[in-house]
DNA sequence: GAACATATTGGTAATGATTACTATTTCTAA
DNA sequence: TTAGAAATAGTAATCATTACCAATATGTTC
């Protein structure tokens, strides 16, 4: 319970070990082991969804509703993109495979206003950035 | 050379280590260091696209030009989506967020003709299948 | 070609996120 | 209470990826 609280308060998609900071505020005497367990626990329930994309952690997510998400190349932070998924997509896909289309997932790429502001880039800067984050996944954030 | 000539060989997208294998019988010398040195090196170059999406270990693509993928959740394939990338759905997101945006990617998951006729499913048993894969990658496939 | 500087490699160790294990604790229901 | 089941804390194991470095290969200048 206090798990999915604290992953459905923040908005920051946070990893195990980030998420286990939170929930040692409440439940000094829990382990990470117990984290871990429990957010698949959440994920097979379906209260919860497992974020995969690039980086070397996973991260959660306390909404499970069908969303896109957005990550800063630069920080690492990943927000909810402020657009619907397009359902179209699956089905102009099926007209194409002969796959059983189950879902879909996409991750925008960009950089945050925050950081934009911080270090304004070059187009050079931003393709080096985006290997460097390919290369070593991203800085945590604090946010 | 040898490292990208055999993964523009294959469609399979293939891991760092499967990879090894196929440059092995080309180079019974080369050691899996090379490879993923190598391989980082022709990301980096934009020549070879580093997939991160779902399972435990990363997969390479020798096709860099933008296109999205499709992932069978029962065996792990994972192939290229026959429909070309919408760029548009960027420039809605470009109206709606304060990132500067990037790019994009996607990820379809499905369920591939030949796992269908192998063992079709109820949709619970898909469901199943669906975590079990988050939970733990998906089996190496020898395509 | 010899001599040197530079770049790359193979082999192996280190890293670090995740998972597995197990003795102990907590819950549950008679 | 009390026995059995379930969950947990703490720790060990796993395994993909990186880091490291001595050895080898490559290129350059004379
Ligand atoms: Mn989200
Ligand atoms: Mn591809
Ligand atoms: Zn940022
Ligand atoms: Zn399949």
């Amino acid at each position: 319970m206090v798990i999915l609280e604290e992953l459905k308060k923040v908005a920051s998609h946070p990893a195990a070990d980030e998420l286990y900071e939170l929930v040692r505020r409440r439940l000094p005497r829990v382990s990470l082991g117990t984290v871990y367990r429990n957010l698949e626990l959440l994920c097979e329930s379906g209260m919860v969804r497992k974020l995969e994309y690039g980086g070397s952690q996973r991260r959660y997510d306390g909404d499970a509703t069908h969303h896109y998400h957005l990550r800063c190349v630069s920080c690492g932070r990943v927000e909810d993109a402020p657009i619907k998924p397009v359902s179209e997509i699956e089905e102009s896909l099926r007209k194409m495979s002969d796959y059983e289309i189950i879902g879909h997932h996409v991750e925008f790429v960009g950089i945050c206003p925050e950081c934009k502001r911080k270090a304004p880039r070059t187009a050079t800067q931003t393709k080096r950035a985006l290997r460097k984050e390919k290369k070593h996944g991203t800085e945590r954030i604090t946010n």
